[in-house]
DNA sequence: TGCCAGGCCGGGT
DNA sequence: ACCCGGCATGGC
């Protein structure tokens, strides 16, 4: 039987924009999404799931190199030329299998073209990327936000963690009761979702690592 | 060295 | 409706 970590008692229901407050002041502006045009961000968005920035780095500056890091040079690659050009982004050949079914989705309702995807709206277009085999919420989310610069906010396995283990929530909750504890609590902005979302992947990659949690020295720590 | 990383899908109970 | 294995590389 392993031995557990145990989360520190909930001392209060936690003001979510002083934890923003206490998450900038510890680390500044994030300016997320670490991608230079929409499309980078949202080949990104697929790459991350579940893996490294830094892997993704590598698959992003092969993509660079090779020149198709635009919707119709990407759409030219057979999947095999684009599994060998992520390849350092593990997962690679369904990753491969995801980029070309929102591409055929892009291409297909939206002619390719990314200002008319965006053009869609929130609603729907959420909706649609959910549609994409490969895209899931956090994907979608993610698109939204740092692609498309709507409002949408973005759960992650840190946004998980942090809150769940000073007791906001269960650790079994689901992606939309988390992203609605968040939203309920928080003015609707897509400034105040970038940097939240980013800060709280900072916060969690520094003090909330699965092992080994470092809560002594967590900006957090003081508000549950 | 084993564990983990900015998930998601599909098949089995 | 859950539960779980599979997918895979690179860094600490």
């Amino acid at each position: 039987m392993k031995k557990k970590w145990t989360p520190p008692a909930v001392k209060q229901v936690p003001d979510l924009m002083e934890v923003y407050e206490a998450m900038y002041a510890a680390f500044g502006p994030q300016h997320w999404w670490p991608g230079e045009t929409p499309f980078e961000v949202i080949i990104g968005a697929i790459l991350t799931q579940n893996t490294a920035w830094t892997n993704v780095e590598k698959a992003i500056a092969n993509l660079k190199k090779a020149g198709v890091l635009s919707p119709d040079a990407m759409r030219k690659l057979a999947e095999k030329e684009l599994a060998a050009l992520i390849r350092p982004a593990g997962y690679f050949n369904i990753k491969a299998r995801r980029i070309g079914a929102f591409l055929d989705y892009l291409f297909g309702p939206h002619g390719g073209d990314l200002d008319a995807l965006f053009a869609v709206g929130l609603k729907r277009l959420r909706h649609e990327l959910l549609e994409v085999k490969g895209i899931g919420p956090e994907t979608a989310d993610s698109i939204l936000l740092y692609a498309a610069n709507l409002p949408s906010f973005v759960v992650d396995a840190y946004t998980k963690r942090i809150f769940s283990r000073h007791g906001c929530f269960g650790d079994d909750a689901t992606y939309h009761e988390v992203q609605d504890y968040f939203v309920k609590r928080l003015p609707m902005g897509v400034a105040l979702y970038n940097d939240y979302h980013a800060l709280i992947v900072k916060t969690g990659k520094d003090y909330c690592r699965p092992s080994r949690p470092d809560c002594e020295r967590c900006p957090l720590i003081n508000f549950f």
